[in-house]
DNA sequence: TCTGAAAATTTGGGTCG
DNA sequence: CGACCCAAATTTTCAGA
């Protein structure tokens, strides 16, 4: 799918806020909210736009500890890791990575006993490296075609 | 704050759909709108949530390669570095971190040479470990309270 | 792109624990 | 008094040409 210049802003403005009406963002780009309605469904259908959604401040809802965990899988593990992790609500973020190390795992969990336990949990199916995210100096970027 | 069932269902759906009606919500969890409405704005006022967003497919915008970096900053020049990434499109994600490494950095590019290219201007300030993300078995999972 | 119709959000007033 | 419901007014979205 082409990407022109009015597309861009229109997912620059709908990720800073994804509730802003189609006439106001209409506004900002110089299109009728008719047409920016229709581009919005052409990037839903695509895919490029893959969900609307909203982002949690996790702190405040109780869940303080965030933890990356780089996990070596034991060979023939794998399959059954990850259905394992699927259905874990705590582990929020897993990438297959190259290197070392197999997977990078992001957690969100309430209190550091908590990560013990998975920590644990873990051991039958590889070896686990963990760090706590003591803060997150750039979090969920708004992404854009910048090019500086 | 405090937040009961009802809060907690607002926020699953929100998050699986950030578009619902406040009519659709409330047929779901059992209010009327205007009730649905004040609850989500208390808890917007409230920061639970930050902010209604769009989650982009960045590899149909051509942004095919995401990268993983540990990093290891010199002495004396983490200030420098976090205002020099702040400014960088390609970093998604910089999460501080305790253990060997200081920061681990989620990066987001079209090429494998741009990669290469900012590798390169990272080392002024510290050593770098890179992966590259293969796949990822789990992304921006929804987040809700059950404890199973 | 424009216009009318449908649906959504917002606001005010009133009710129940 | 806080949280909710109902109903009217405004804004937004949708579907026709």
């Amino acid at each position: 799918m082409e990407l022109d210049k009015i597309n861009w802003s229109i997912l620059t403005l709908l990720q800073e806020n994804a509730r802003l009406s189609f006439a106001e963002i209409g506004r900002n780009v110089g299109l009728s909210a008719p047409a920016v309605a229709e581009r919005v469904l052409k990037l839903e259908e695509s895919g490029i736009i893959k969900r609307f959604s909203v982002d949690l401040d996790f702190e405040k809802l109780g869940y303080s500890f965030k933890a990356i965990i780089s996990f070596k899988v034991y060979t023939g593990k794998m399959q059954s890791f990850l259905k394992f992790i699927s259905e874990m609500h705590e582990v929020y973020e897993c990438n297959r990575v190259t290197g070392e190390h197999c997977l990078i795992m992001k957690l969100i969990v309430q209190k550091p006993n908590e990560l013990e336990n998975i920590i644990n949990l873990f051991s039958d199916f590889g070896e686990s490296t963990t760090s706590i995210v003591l803060s997150s100096p750039v979090e969920h970027k708004v992404f854009n075609q910048n090019k500086n």
